[in-house]
DNA sequence: TTGTAGGCGTTATCAA
DNA sequence: TTGATAACGCCTACAA
């Protein structure tokens, strides 16, 4: 029950604390001799400066706060993964809060890193959009925050997206080209970011080939898998869909689960294109065609552009607002039987 | 670019710092009135206390480090939701670290979070386990560490386990009940503690049905996808395989690439078995014999013992050593075909 | 090159 | 009930 503090070791040393202290630092001022002994005895004694006292001292905590909305789902963890890699090769350390899509919490969380406790923030916000404007109160010079996939439109922040309208244009495109006709859009909230600009691709394409919109066939769905279930063997059922865009990965999950049990035949009776990260989407019965979307490297990139801001570098206009592209991967739930 | 503190709060309201600080705490020498009167001026001004500066007077972080091995892995990421649930209700926030299986950044992490900058770890140990003594000087009265999962064996800490050793003696004795007579073990690390004890109950189940240990049969697999590749095809071609058992998750999958690509039918040709947390295994063509850890209920239970711990209750001698049962859930890969 | 001293923002102790 | 003051452990002018 003893804790080696700085004083400590330099009684034992019989040296100043400053002495001490500026063996951890760049501080030049100080002989390669007395260093190297100050380093030593400070191992042999497992001494660390505390960081926190460091940390309230220069203002700066060295760590980030990654806060995403869920952690079931590849996407998110594989954008930890990249902010991750990122921020070790810069000695950052990292936070994760998890918002289960609860704007109230995404709130108490920024507001309890307002402190010091964070230097900067990586950030996918909740579904809810009705009022964020707490973001807007945030000093973003003391601390920055970079906002990723699904985004506020009206916050001006540094953002990073997908082309999500493309996407999810093309996407439609393809099971039109497949032949269907049907075609539903799964989705759990369109009033939110990515389900509405998701559901635009997939109007537009529609209306590029003159299909017309059947609001019956955009099917609103929920985080519960039980739910979900339900919701999507009733659409299936009642809407008679020949094809269906999942604008999240999970939703497709559950579609494979409810034409198992209603014996519908994908692709023959029903093709599928969704969302997705899953890294193993060609090993599925059948085959899931995806649009996959770079998480890893959308998690490195916000990563960076938030060490560029902490180490002081402006953020160009031009990188406010980063758009990087998905890959339409087509496999077998999508094409002919 | 001006930020608030206790000080200019307690100007702002005419009050002694130690008045404000009052406001933010339980104690109960304090007016209601004027505590409201503070905490109101508090939100108006977005005042909170600096959080490094109560840790450095309080000796706690409010944090503890999840440190796990790899990131892209279901198992890790499903215990990281269930430590981070656990957290959440009591407050706590949660670092995460990634070793990559590299025992010097293991190391390097725990010394770095060793200065009062987390209140105590959770940690699934990385592969290699020649020299983890550093472990053992850990004060864990003031930094307590539970491990999970991959554990070290002579290190004395409270640790989480599942029943490895049963789960896997009774996959193999299922797919030798399915036939098959050239059974194969996939393994990342055989040195390491599950790669070990999964390996032991693969072998004591193959002398119980008096089938005769081949060492070919045991396969050393790698952290890399592409190289996992070359090695499993290989050993599919070479040791004529009819059953495999993959020790992690990850090596099922490149199974199933190479008997694609090799034209190997499962379960006709192969059945397999896998350790595997994956929640959709069952849309995996074919679907997926599982042995499925409680991993979700593994991080709430590492995280309960440490807040336990970090709460002062002792550590009675049975929480010690606490195994979770896996299940195995039999599906299509290891069934007749 | 090394030492001295002040302050980073809190909270606890003690006095008023 | 409130206020003054001394830590918590560290870093950086500035002085020696």
């Amino acid at each position: 029950m003893f804790s080696m503090d700085i004083i400590k070791l330099a009684e034992v040393l019989n040296l100043s604390k400053s002495t001490v202290s500026r063996a951890f630092r760049d501080s030049s001022d100080i002989s390669a001799e007395t260093k190297q002994r100050i380093l030593a005895k400070a191992r042999e004694l497992n001494y660390h400066p505390n960081h926190y006292a460091s940390n309230m001292r220069e203002q700066k905590s060295m760590t980030i706060a990654v806060v995403v909305p869920e952690l079931a789902n590849n996407y998110f963890t594989q954008i930890i993964q990249g902010v991750e890699k990122v921020a070790k090769t810069s000695g950052y350390h990292i936070l994760i809060y998890v918002t289960d899509d609860d704007i109230a919490r995404e709130q108490e969380f920024i507001r309890g890193v307002s402190n010091g406790r964070v230097d900067g923030i990586v950030m996918s916000v909740s579904g809810e959009s009705k009022d964020h404007s707490y973001l807007a109160h945030v000093d973003v010079d003391r601390l920055p925050i970079v906002l990723f996939d699904r985004i506020y439109d009206d916050i001006d922040l540094p953002k990073i997206v997908t082309d999500d309208y493309d996407s999810s244009f093309r996407s439609t495109e393809h099971l039109i080209q497949q032949g269907c006709s049907r075609i539903a859009y799964l989705v759990v909230n369109k009033e939110q970011s990515i389900g509405k600009v998701r559901m635009q691709g997939y109007m537009d394409a529609l209306r590029k080939y003159r299909i017309p919109l059947r609001k019956r066939l955009i099917v609103d769905c929920t985080n519960s898998y039980d739910e979900n279930a339900g919701i999507i063997e009733n659409a299936i059922q009642k809407q008679r869909p020949d094809g269906i865009l999942a604008s999240v990965e999970r939703l497709a999950f559950s579609t494979y689960y409810a034409c198992g049990k209603l014996s519908v035949r994908i692709p023959d009776d029903l093709k599928i294109v969704a969302f997705s990260s899953l890294e193993i989407a060609s090993l599925l019965s059948p085959a899931l065609t995806t649009v996959t979307q770079p998480a890893i490297q959308i998690g490195e990139r916000a990563a960076a552009l938030l060490l560029k801001k902490l180490q002081g570098t402006p953020i160009d206009d031009t990188e406010r607002l980063i758009t990087m592209e998905s890959e339409l991967v087509i496999r077998a739930s999508s094409l002919p039987a």
